[in-house]
DNA sequence: TTTTTGTATAATGTTAACAATCGGCGCAAG
DNA sequence: CTTGCGCCGATTGTTAACATTATACAAAAA
């Protein structure tokens, strides 16, 4: 066993994911299970669940008794849409958390600043699979944070089809900065700005 | 049942499903995998798949450790602009049912008409289980057919969280009809008819 | 030559045993 | 009487063996 923080399954789900969301296999490539359990060092077991998990996120497709292929993302008349309806349910998620209470919503803030430190020095040094997984793991906060847990459940599919695209470095820190204007709006507890800022920095 | 699947665990998956939707367990009570594992004469290993993935979907929720919950349905801030959401959703995967090549099209098509006659049958016997099983197949179908299937897994999670709400038999049969509406509009081709089609059936 | 069929192989699907973890209860110390 | 410790039963988490299914390839028949 090579880490053992918590559960087994959460973490290599989390790990696939983010190696799928930062490009790191090739569409269409097919995943094995028994390679994935050498490489982790467990049972297929686990592996099978967090394949599972990832396919019902829409990051791998599956066919019965022939295993997974990494999912190819949106085409260009679907992705638009989709982008709509992630900037409707974000702008849902951060308005209902300006309502939580205040002791939740300041952990929650915590949160986020730590998370665009980290952003920072992952753009300065462009460590493009820190940006993309700190990019992702922003937005979670506030789907996770807002008081309605079955939110996240909608959004996690939504960002499989999607995934981030990054080009230059100035986009990066574009997107630091939008980040930015999206935690001071929610410190200011303006919902209008909030629902703005969010509209930058998703419908780009 | 269009297809009988060969594997244990989407059969199970899709079961509970059903009778989770249809309300035949109480918000919160708490889901075993044993006696679940005796009731359908399988071992927990599918029993676990299928309560992974209904979790993903928002349905369940639960802690490590200590098993999983039938989970609540969204409260009745959030359930409205969920809606919407759901909407937009639908209306894109209609939209696009209407581009796909005529073949498939009219297996789809062929699809919907045996659900509605189906569903007919549902209601007038006031079989409310099939008649929300049904209700959902429909759009099911028609998310499943677009031609691009990343929808399905946005929208899965959606219904968990808003779980149609069924009262009057009249209410019943006018989602027939309206069921019908959106048949007809697909049929003719006409995007914008789809579209309020939909939004008559949804936004109710 | 082409098609078909049988077999080998490698992958997934399923099972049951084993390990780790959580909650409750009893009991003793303060 | 309350608090804290440790055991026990129950439940989930993990593992490895076994079963089933799909694919590739080769040999035989048309």
């Amino acid at each position: 066993m090579p880490i053992t923080f918590k559960n087994v399954r959460d973490q290599i789900t989390d790990r696939l994911r983010e190696e799928i969301m930062t490009g790191k296999f090739k569409e269409g490539e097919p995943l094995r299970e028994i390679p994935l359990s050498d490489r982790f060092n467990v049972s297929r077991g686990p592996i099978r669940d967090a394949i599972l998990q990832l396919t019902q996120e829409g990051l791998l497709i599956g066919q019965p008794n022939k295993g997974v292929r990494i999912a190819k993302t949106w085409d260009d008349t679907l992705r638009p849409l989709m982008c709509e309806v992630r900037f409707k349910i974000e702008t849902i998620a951060a308005v209902e958390l300006l309502k939580v209470k205040k002791k939740v919503k300041d952990e929650i803030l915590l949160a986020l600043e730590r998370n665009l430190r980290l952003f920072e020095l992952a753009c300065r040094d462009e460590d493009m699979p820190a940006v993309v997984q700190l990019d992702l793991e922003f937005h979670r906060i506030i789907l996770r944070g807002c008081g309605h847990p079955g939110l996240e459940s909608v959004w996690l599919p939504l960002m499989g089809g999607i995934r981030l695209p990054y080009s230059r470095h100035h986009e990066l820190l574009e997107s630091h900065s939008e980040h930015m204007a999206i935690l001071q709006a929610i410190k200011e507890g303006d919902a209008g700005k909030v629902v703005e800022a969010i509209r930058q920095n998703v419908q780009a």
